[in-house]
DNA sequence: TTGAAAGCGCTAACAG
DNA sequence: CTGTTAGCGCTTTCAA
């Protein structure tokens, strides 16, 4: 039996209850300032009696504004949901949005029809989208940014043609920190483990580890490439072991890489820091429970995400708002580093 | 400067443009069979290219169903977001929903109004709602259920009156293979880290050890409770330990409690699984991390999350669904157990 | 098989 | 300060 949707009280009916027009509940619904406080009251009234709530979609309609947003996040990246970065930075998201009149759609972008997201993006469906990209050039979105306010999470690869915004962190300078922390304890073969090569993050933590290490006056050493995941780190870190360069530490450009070679190092008979020193970064559940703990750089992943809900609400409002704004980092100096 | 909203072509549009009538092309857009072929292409046509994508709210309000679907999350759970578990439920209810007409709307339940939810659900926003309850009692929910399709993931802990579409894992039975494969290796003295004692899961899981222990003939020791997560693992077992009961095998009801467990144990100087076997539930990072590998129960949270929205899917549509949906449990082998 | 017309529930000028 | 009057873009009888 396909249940009959309850009907809900509209507009009109709070208005005969109260006595006034409806436009005068629409006026008390939206908080306008130029009701009678008396007339208010009744309005409200009415509307508590009838457990009366707008609806959303003739809202909508009217005012040609959805009061909704989109969270896009590449089917690819859909794989990595287990990464706690990408978890927290959806709840910041959402716990901001929720005190705000705006909700949050997901928006899993499939590859199979990548024209379905744009489309549905494009459709006038969303306010604005936040775009969490893992993986690769997302220059598929960027054309998208000239009809719809769209604010990025970490930089993409995409050359910056204005009108792009952006929510990041200063990946180079936290790499940096990381590495430096690590080589002030007097290691002298630095190597690293790096993320995809066409990912900003991953190049950028890349950077920043071989400036630590040329200020250093250090030679640089052989780098493996991961996908940012535990199991990618072994493997990288059983690589980096095979080589036969000589190692006496490591900068892994995640935690849950870190954690995966900090594995196999043990397997190899090797202790951290004493053998091998480690910094990285993320200040997630693998870089607290490792152990030693890791020594890391934290870039709270939730206010990055609460600060790409706040910018489209901005800019949906047509405030005007920085194209880049770069959240804060902060070392965290744990075992793993040496001493 | 206030971008203005660049103008999405109407329905009316196309409609001039293929020569028809607004109704045909609406009819062509929902797929209606009674459309002479010859015009229906002609309509496609002038869709493609106009570019045309329709407008949800218009059709929200004309149809009276909004095509989308609330995912809830209590604010208390919110903080849990991190769990992997959750990550994956909702995963899976994305990657599923993103396959069919519907959309996602992520709702944080927060606790200071809890009201705010529980309105907007019933204001006929959405068509359904898909109720993620990591704590408590969630009675508050209970009473939606007459006014909306409401379908829960695991089971709540009200009193089951009916209407109450559940997707569960059987959780009894799931502590209950763990518990028996860690006894198989002939411990004689179980002890078992719980969860929240305010929900079901925990519970469950909690009978399903004591079963186990009591079907071995073996006397059931003592209980720690923590709250699903590696700390919490972590004080629970300083507890049991400090308890001074004889202690050969560990059932934690969650792979992060058994994880952080493990830590305690190493500190105390006692091996895994020699000293203390151990089994528990969830087979996530921590369980594939932990060293020994954790023997655990799996219960693929993403399937989960597919298949509650699937569920409420089908009850909006008015199809016949069971109240009670298991999915089934696997049982891993791995190190912890011992031998 | 198609078109005309009447809304869906709300907001937004424009008067008063 | 409040009511009247048009729609927003789409679906849906009802006729043709």
């Amino acid at each position: 039996m396909p249940e009959p949707r309850k009907q809900q009280p509209t507009l009109e009916l709070v208005a005969e209850r109260a006595g006034v027009s409806r436009a005068t509940v629409s006026r008390v619904v939206n908080g306008s300032d130029k009701v009678k406080a008396d007339v208010v009251r009744a309005v409200e009234k009415a509307i508590a009696e009838l457990n009366y709530v707008p609806n959303r979609a003739a809202r909508s309609l009217a005012q040609g504004r959805t009061n909704s947003i989109a969270l896009v996040i590449p089917e690819s990246t859909a794989k990595f949901f287990a990464d706690p970065y990408f978890a927290s930075v959806i709840q910041g998201a959402a716990m901001y949005l929720s005190t705000t009149e705006f909700t949050l759609s997901l928006l899993i972008a499939t590859e199979s029809d990548p024209t379905k997201t744009s489309r549905y993006l494009r459709g006038g469906n969303v306010d604005g989208a936040l775009i969490l990209s893992h993986h690769a050039d997302d220059s598929s979105y960027s054309e998208l940014a000239g009809s719809l306010p769209l604010v990025f999470g970490g930089r993409p690869m995409s050359n910056e043609n204005g009108n792009v915004f952006v929510v990041d962190v200063d990946n180079a300078a936290a790499a940096r920190k990381a590495t430096e922390a690590m080589l002030k304890t007097g290691r002298k073969h630095p190597v690293t483990i790096s993320g995809p090569q066409n990912m900003g993050a991953a190049i950028d933590r890349q950077r920043g580890f071989e400036q630590a290490v040329h200020e250093a006056g250090l030679p640089a050493g052989p780098v493996a490439v991961g996908d940012f995941t535990p199991d990618s780190g072994e493997s990288a870190m059983r690589e980096l072991l095979a080589s036969g360069a000589k190692i006496d530490s490591l900068f892994a450009a995640s935690a849950q890489m870190a954690f995966g070679a900090m594995k196999v190092i043990a397997d190899a008979g090797l202790m951290v820091p004493s053998d091998i020193a480690i910094a990285t970064i993320d200040d997630d559940s693998f870089a607290r429970n490792a152990s030693p703990a890791l020594t890391t750089v934290a870039q709270n992943a939730e206010e990055q995400g609460a600060k790409m809900a706040e910018v489209v609400v901005q800019r949906i409002n047509g405030e005007s708002v920085p194209e880049r704004i770069i959240m804060p980092t902060k070392l965290i100096l744990r075992g793993s580093h040496g001493v």
